[in-house]
DNA sequence: CTACTCTGCCCGTACGTGCGGTCAGTTCAC
DNA sequence: GTGAACTGACCGCACGTACGGGCAGAGTAG
């Protein structure tokens, strides 16, 4: 669902990205402990064996995961630094951009979300442990930016990045991509509680919080060519 | 560490306590399906049947832990509601609650909060599953009369409650109990984006947040009892 | 065009291991 | 005697993965 298969039949890498589009489902859905190769290959009518030579072991296929699936938040999340300059602007950005992923790729963030913990200390997750610490990394520099340049009141920058991803990586736990509450709308309140708690004026929440305004639309062209 | 043993030798409960103290750690550190049955009583030297003729299954052991540690989260909560009345106070309570835990009983705390998921689905799960949604519940209450006292800008109560659960249930990737790090310095910092975050004046939210203040010592007072 | 070979995708099976849980039996306190 | 605590051997199964082979298409020599 997330991606489109390259083509049907004999394209480029067969059926690679099925299994790891399968794969990430599973895991989104049980936990990696409990995602295996048989009910995978069952699901798409194929051997495990097949699975095994597409990608050798189980840890490496998460680490592909973990590692496309970083690299497209990383992307994304250049692509708007570079539109946007204010602080507020920039933090209310990842907050957006941190909810939209939940309904956009529901499958692969919660494959993600559910698994980060591993980034810390499994071997062969060096890769994409760097992707995460240098995107958090952005986060902190922006908060950091933010209370330098008087925008936010004085604070440790690296806490606040941490209560703001918590805050995110949450989501997979409630949140409902097919629920009543949209996307942006969740983004918006998350935003406006956080901005107005580092200190940013109460009419100034309201136009960056904005789900309609111009940070938000930002954020959905930038994140807009997947679906 | 969590709970000093009932005694050594032959006590009542026999060395139940023990294993699921044990059991807890490991599930902590490994996550509940790592965590095994035959690693449990190597390490406490005795064998894989006592555990199970003291639990009878796996799940149930998990579960058990899982009540148990929101039964003291509610009997604390329920605690210090009684001894705290502005809904500014009461948010901040829940946050210092919610952080010391991390302190408090850490392999507890972690261990629930990696595996909360299962509550969801799970079956033999209810109890548990009932007495967070009650934990919730205390907390949306909290948040919604506040709002509706005029005491917090308006807005949604259960977003809110989601967003600061999301920043507490998230420490346990990144809080490290005998670092540099106070908890009260996190809670502190927490709270005072949160209450900011919710509209609360700058000068209430210092006297509030205060690491060493009445809300934090009431807190304190509180949870002391074990330890 | 034909035949031969090479290569990469894929299959099926089988193996080893780890783990949850069973059970018959022993020890020990009351 | 009675029952709870505890043992250790054992079972069955699920799952990761190793391995040998089949098969289709591309490249190449004649």
């Amino acid at each position: 669902m997330t991606e489109p298969v390259v083509a049907p039949g004999r394209a480029r890498g067969g059926r690679r990205d099925e299994i790891l589009v399968t794969f990430t489902r599973h895991v989104a859905e049980r936990g990696y402990d409990r995602a295996n190769f048989g009910d995978v290959a069952a699901e798409l009518g194929m051997s495990k064996g097949t699975i095994v030579h597409h990608f050798g072991t189980k840890d490496r296929m998460l680490a592909e995961v973990q590692e496309r699936y970083m690299r497209r938040r990383l992307d994304e999340a250049h692509a708007f630094l570079g539109r946007l300059s204010a602080p507020d602007e920039r933090v209310a950005a990842f907050v957006h951009a941190g909810v939209r992923y939940s309904t956009d790729e529901p499958a692969t963030t919660v494959a993600f979300q559910r698994e980060v913990v591993r980034l810390t200390d499994e071997p062969g997750m060096e890769t994409a442990r760097a992707q995460r610490d240098a995107y958090r990394d952005l986060v902190v520099a922006v908060l950091q930016d933010g209370a330098e340049a008087g925008v936010f009141v004085p604070g440790d920058a690296r806490l606040r990045s941490l209560q703001m991803f918590g805050s995110l990586h949450w989501m997979w736990t409630w949140f409902d991509p097919a629920g009543r509450l949209r996307p942006a709308d969740v983004a918006a309140e998350f935003t406006r509680t956080l901005l107005r708690g580092l200190g940013v004026g109460e009419e100034r929440v309201a136009a960056v919080a904005d789900p309609d305004g111009p940070v938000a639309r930002c954020v959905a062209e930038v994140c807009a060519p997947r679906s």
